[in-house]
DNA sequence: GTGGTCTAGACCACA
DNA sequence: GTGGTCTAGACCACT
């Protein structure tokens, strides 16, 4: 589990420390259960202040993803959405997708990016295969 | 074609502003060629200074999607997507989809989504003529 | 609206402005739309660094009592109490009570207590009077 | 009499059990007189340090609701409320309520939970011997 | 002029 | 040794 911080990104520092979190999350590389490394290590490590990490932290606290912990520090815990997840991450979605489709991306490339994306989610699990690829 | 805008929102004003003319565009309600209204014209109709409608047109220059000139306004343009962006979009996918993963709805529910979102985009899959489209 | 800050106090002192300023939007001394002062002002005005002022806002937000805003500062809301809000609050109340009660107050009293102290909020509006007591 | 940790709560745990021990009391399930069971087989019971329940009894022992022998252990003994116990326990009680009033619940629900609450301890209404019960 | 971000570092609470 | 609190102050984003 890396972390690639970009100091000179308009996207704020605890963001994207937050964002690449739920990637790993996502990627099978952190699980339910699974430590985080104390703040004040990742932040050494990165060379950011701990109240970065912290905030980071602190968000993915907020959003059900992880729980902090006195002694344990911070483990992952993956709450389930609340109700309005959906309509919230849908409007994001939208906004996204229509990103790419007024760039010109086809339709059917911009789904594929996406069944692409999906497929590298949790490798171990294997959930499905959601394209109609062949293999082997 | 009209706004929506929630001043009580954390989402910065102008980037309301563009997210909606990037979805108008997506939804066929502004084509290449469209004229885009005045900036003082549009401030003063949504009761914002118009330094944000600027930013936000500013940002839409600078994505290649509109071009402004002295004297006919902005204008829908189109460019096509530059070679970074693609790359770029992906990344900011992987998270937006990794927060749906983690959050435990299935990848076929997000793909569905998905795809709802890029149908109900250009109606009539009328998604050919996306640049080229506007001129004489 | 005034804060009384015990520095030495084991309540954080965040906790104390946060907890402040729900007694007075309690008391109906602060109501929805009403602008909160801006962080710093209020940093300043009890010799606290903003950062404190700052944490006490995000609560109050997280709480959904008030909203922050890039202009207008923090203003009043007043969102409605999420489902869990009352089983955690019975949670508080019960060992709040059992406090009072242990240490031999008589129930009585107690009731009487807080019979009195929900009768001094919102005196504007009256909501109703609870006391059974006599008033000429 | 058993205590309900839950080692991911916000909560510190000497505070939980502090909490619980103090409902123990209101409800009847303990009585002055009682024994508490030792320090060190408490944490041993719970999985918790020693120390932490240390403390837990400690802030018992300031409260005036145990005391602690170093060969009899700790006994229940309920001594009466210090002066100021009355005009702090009304400020945390202002504000706890402050919490249910701004959250739109009514009055008059507030009291009928604190009520309920109330009618939850000592069952049988036989809170009148809360000293001296305990004897030879 | 508002809130937001980030850094720097001290001290404390919890386990 | 963990996270939490608080201070101090710089710089930036938004309107």
């Amino acid at each position: 589990m890396l972390l690639y911080l970009q100091p000179d990104s308009d996207v704020p520092l605890y963001q994207q420390i937050r964002d690449q979190i739920v990637a790993g999350l996502a990627t099978g590389q952190l699980s339910p259960g699974d430590p985080l490394p104390p703040i004040r290590q990742l932040a050494a490590d990165f060379g950011v202040h701990f109240h970065t990490v912290n905030k980071a932290y602190d968000l993915l606290r907020q959003e059900g993803l992880i729980r902090l912990h006195r002694r344990t520090g911070a483990v992952v815990v993956c709450e389930p959405a609340p109700p309005e997840f959906r309509g919230q991450w849908r409007e994001r979605a939208r906004v996204l997708l229509a990103e790419a489709f007024v760039k010109g991306i086809p339709p059917e490339e911009i789904l594929a990016e996406c069944t692409a994306l999906l497929n590298s989610f949790q490798p171990a699990n294997a959930h499905s295969d959601l394209s109609g690829g062949a293999s082997t």
